[in-house]
DNA sequence: ATAATTGCAAAAGCTTTGCACGGAA
DNA sequence: TTCCGTGCAAAGCTTTTGCAATTAT
């Protein structure tokens, strides 16, 4: 195992915190996440974690991620794990999804704010397509409106 | 069928230019989705395709958008229906997947950029997250860095 | 006539759930 | 002692695939 002291503490401090318990599952878990800066994947984890752990479950690999991530100490790369959506906006647009209500609306991307986006890539990268998404909140009076798609 | 026939014809020229056949239930899907703003999913798509054409199957769903993806006649939302994954890195930042190795690198968000983000947001958004993700080319020469996060 | 597309059903891939046992508090 | 977390297996949900029959070209 290899996590540092300062990481250990920075671990139970936040599942305490979350009134989650400390396990060696978890333990070992955020060690791989933090040594692994390849943006493994669950099952990455899973493999990783039976080297030192040859019980451990997928299932309580799934558990210890969702922890972690709840208790703010990893983030996933893409937490829209719900089913793909479509639309005929072909313009450059990203997408405001309401917590609320779940619905999904339009937000349109000017050539100033896409090119932007192409300028924040290091050298090195060339993007062939940009996704952005935000989550929050709208206020309650546009609940309502016709989205601008 | 509420087709216009503007919209007729860009699906036939489309799909032609493509190599695809038109067929009726491709044309039934299009119309689904030029009139249903609100972002449906294959599953919402086959549902409304069902009370004109009852004997359509989702597997054929799936295929009609793929293929008016593929001719640029729609999008798709989030197109990144691969396993979740997870970093350590706490600090905001987006991800640029390469086309060719799969790999995802960090790309580093400025407090700026952060901001520019939220700020092109209509009036009535609220951000509680933003994701910023593109896909393209990483130079070769990239492809033994390490990675920044 | 030829080959793409369809519908059906089965399978695949990722994730969640139910439950009895084990372990942290 | 309490009850949360674990391991296992089964189920769930979205999407893909194989194949024979149908349909567009």
């Amino acid at each position: 195992m290899k996590l540092l002291h300062s990481e250990k503490n920075r671990l139970r401090t936040a599942l305490r915190r979350s009134g989650s318990r400390i396990t060696k599952q978890r333990e070992l878990i955020f060690g791989i996440l933090m040594t692994d800066r390849n943006h493994p994947t669950a099952e990455d984890v899973y493999h990783r974690a039976k080297k030192e752990l040859p019980g451990i479950s997928l299932a309580t690999v799934y558990n210890g991620l969702e922890i972690l991530v709840a208790c703010g100490l990893i983030k996933q790369v893409h937490f829209e794990r719900t089913s793909t959506r479509y639309c005929p906006n072909l313009k450059d647009h990203a997408h405001f999804q309401c917590e609320q209500t779940g619905q999904v609306f339009d937000v349109p991307l000017g050539r100033d704010a896409f090119h932007y986006l192409e300028e924040i890539l290091p050298e090195g990268f060339s993007a062939k397509s940009i996704s952005l998404s935000y989550t929050g909140h709208s206020t309650t009076e546009l609940n309502g409106l016709k989205q601008n798609s």
